[in-house]
DNA sequence: CTTGCGATTGACTCGCGAGTCAATCGAGTC
DNA sequence: GACTCGATTGACTCGCGAGTCAATCGCAAG
């Protein structure tokens, strides 16, 4: 492998020229050879490490979908959590991943998840694995009574994501103030949106007067 | 111009079938000739019409997107509706706008609205604009007490708007059930969703007992 | 020192596809 | 019939950028 101690592990270093590249440029409008400059390599050497400009960008993306998958199950299967707090800690997970790494978040977000036509067909199998899971907690909740039973799981999980999925791009393009307070809040925001609901309601956190 | 009458208006078949390709093979994966093959057309001619393949992309999306921002605008203003209902006949038009034209608004969504990196760039502010006529009716309201304080009304148009396009990505995917049925149900259920929450609660409609 | 071998280099190839353009068509006009 | 001019054609150009490859480097073992 390429794993000598001490050496700098090149691999992971064009990957993450890659996160870099792809992030400011967008994959389509960038060259290899940018991310070879970037990653401060000869443009061979990227092809040394991988067979092309797409397997950068699935590898960048399965390894970090994964990641987000098991963090999911593992949120699910914390019994003493109920289904409100079990989507409370996934909406956090997704915003602090972009937190960490923006760069990669939105590459993968903006290049694949919301690129289903191209890479995402690729993936698309991996993306439904995601909605199913969040689904899987609503379903939960539908059958203990909490959530409301004419709205299937799929269909709610699907709004949720779909929910968290704007934010992400809002925060990306700069269409919503993108601080660390705005990020704090919007993981309390967005469940007590989806779950509580936009209308007041006696039943929900009651809206602060004034 | 090229509308003499009796003879096809060539322009809008080479957009149409833009439409077509687009949808089909994804806006970077078709080429020239194939709208021009499409459209039963010479090559050339495309280029008569038009500056280049980009234009064609960037004319479908304003066409259509500028009818959106209309017809929120105009839902907006018919004031004998409560927000929520304006919130269900603005989900109604994007419904139906992909039940009428799904290949036209698989174009947007995932070629343009989607892609802010590479087209969405170019049309960032209309498509900002679209959240906001969402949020205005949110805050419509939120002054009026009947959404919650705390939810800011660009947030909560984020939350609305993104939750559509997730759905509306469920069905140009695949991993939404896609009947006339499905459609019609949805327009409501969003609704439902968003404004009332995923929770059972008692001011809102009563959950299905059994 | 020398041999072996993976890491590294970057000039080069080569196909693709956007955009050009000179030629042709054909409907209307006098 | 001859002329005009926009519509239409499709072969051609030309730059770009992904992927190749033969050469070189440099460490380690004998």
């Amino acid at each position: 492998m390429s794993g000598r101690s001490g050496a700098v592990d090149k691999r992971r270093l064009i990957l993450d020229a890659a996160i870099t590249v792809f992030a400011r440029q967008g994959f389509h409008h960038c060259r290899v050879s940018d991310v070879a400059d970037q990653a401060g390599v000869a443009y061979g050497l990227v092809y040394h490490y991988f067979d092309s400009k797409e397997q950068m960008l699935n590898e960048l993306f399965l390894e970090r979908w994964q990641i987000m998958l098991d963090a999911i199950g593992e949120i699910d299967a914390k019994t003493d959590l109920t289904p409100r707090q079990k989507l409370r800690e996934v909406a956090g997970f997704i915003i602090d991943s972009y937190r960490h790494e923006p760069d990669l978040m939105k590459v993968i977000i903006v290049e694949v998840t919301r690129a289903a036509n191209s890479f995402g067909r690729l993936h698309l199998e991996k993306i439904r694995e995601a909605y199913n899971r969040i689904a899987v907690i609503v379903e939960a909740a539908r059958r203990d009574g909490t959530f409301k039973q004419d709205i299937s799981s799929e269909f709610a999980a699907m709004c949720f994501y779909g929910a968290i999925e704007q934010l992400l791009s809002g925060w990306i393009f700069d269409l919503l103030p993108a601080t660390e307070d705005e990020f704090e809040r919007a993981k309390s925001l967005v469940v007590e949106a989806i779950c509580g609901g936009l209308e007041v309601s006696p039943s929900s956190t009651p809206a602060v007067s004034g």
